[in-house]
RNA sequence: CUACAAACCCGAACUAUCGCUCCGUACUUGUAUGGUGAGGAAAGUCUGGACAGCAAAGGGCAACCCACCGGUGAACAGCCGGAUGUUUCAGUAACAUGAAAUAAUAGAUAGUGCCACAGAAAAUAACUGCCGGCAACGGCGAUGGUGAAAACGUGGGGUAAAAGCCCACGAUGCUUUGCAGUAAUGCAUUGCAUGGGUAAACCUUGGGUGCUGUAAUGCCACGUAUAGUACCGUUUUAAGAGCGGCCCGUUCAAGGUACAGGGUAGGCAGCAACAUUGUGUAAGUAAUUGCACAGGCAGAUAAAUGAUAGUUUAGAAACAGAAUCCGGCUUACGAGGUUUGUAGUACA
RNA sequence: CGGGAUGUAGCGCAGCCCGGUAGCGCACACGUCUGGGGGGCGUGGGGUCGCAAGUUCAAAUCUUGUCAUCCCGA
């Protein structure tokens, strides 16, 4: 593991193929306003977690409000993503992760950081769930 | 001074911590370090180009666009200057005249169409009417008061009754000549004519446009089914294709079309240095152009500018985020400033 | 990045090409038939024609600009 607080290029979900794979096979839960895509992969990657994050441009018209969105939940998951990272590291996992804001209103940068915490506890909690079921 | 409207300028700066894109350097090859990083509209996509491809970017029709004159510029439907109209305001007894706005602006004397209601009649001059005549008929377009618009206007002469039929003054269109102007056009002048409006109705005239767009296009790598079904065609009179529609011409042509299925969705170039930006100066009424000096100023591909705290300022808020690149147009916009106009108040 | 369609009464739509009166269905109000409801019949109200400017005597209609919504292609 990196830096702390970093979310480089390597760690962006990139490729077209794993997201057409994620939105077809991976599972999702929500907590609003945020709704997650996440699945393991069986290839190998080269950084441990790929995420990403999106908006839709039926909810938001304008690019800069889509900007904006982006950006709180890009800066929330940078600072909070450290759950995740102790327990892929522990348990030598990969994951690949898609967040996305479901609200139709702009939000503040304070409710998305409160929110993120919860959202990377409950996927934490899913995979050891499934982890338990498989063995 | 205050309020409102319009046009233009400007579109915060700095420090610390964490973090992001791209570029350079170092080495232990993923870390350190240094630099770099959105707009006046990046927007709308309304336009003009650059650049690239498309059989030889063939010809005609259709379609679409433009339309006073000159300049500007790579180009334009843009911009600048001018001419002539129209509208509004000021002004006048009424003109004249001045200011502002303006998609005005080839042709209504090429043709076709349309003009509600009212009105005799909305473009053929009919009806009513007036005059002459016994009548047949002939002459006339003044009479009719409706309408947005009624057969050049006003006054006089003239006549059986009338009429640009004639005269004076004036209006409009075409035209001759002279002067001014690069020109549009203006002023004066010669002759002829006068049946409305609408071309942002069809249209005619003149000029222009080939089409598609950086997901263009070129190259590299990886991978699948030497694979299925149906139809059309193959030595000719050829199926079909060659990038919008139709016709012609021309070139290629042994495969083509549809359905179902399988694979890939990675990389490099295009791609960031020029119709470039800033300042000064010269030419020009201006748009704009020349010269000198200085600068290097985003380059991603699920897509980079954020978060927190503090300082400065009266305040930090508006509209809003590059995706091939430039010129213009249009629209959105906070606070402050400048200029102009309108209204009110106070003082001299 | 490119192409197209639609804005008319509370709702769904005509009218626009070829300019002059804005209409249809449902809904609404009143009256009537019925003991009452439902339903039928009759009468009536309600529209800045998305917004702005222009052409015209006259604009929902023609022209230009603009705003919003929806759809399509790569």
């Amino acid at each position: 593991m990196a830096k702390m607080f970093s979310y480089s290029k390597a760690e962006k979900l990139k490729s077209r193929k794993l997201m057409d794979q994620l939105f077809r096979e991976g599972k999702t839960f929500s907590i609003f306003p945020l709704k997650v895509f996440y699945m393991q992969p069986t290839a190998i990657l080269d950084f441990p977690v790929k995420a990403g994050v999106g908006v839709s441009s039926r909810n938001f018209k304008k690019a800069i409000h889509r900007n904006r969105v982006k950006r709180i939940m890009r800066e929330a998951y940078r600072t909070e993503k450290n759950v995740l990272h102790d327990y892929l590291n522990l348990h030598q996992k990969q994951v690949v992760v898609f967040m996305l804001y479901i609200d139709k209103i702009l939000p503040e940068y304070e409710t998305i950081k409160t929110v993120m915490p919860v959202v990377l506890q409950r996927l934490v909690k899913k995979l050891n769930e499934t982890a338990a079921a498989n063995t």
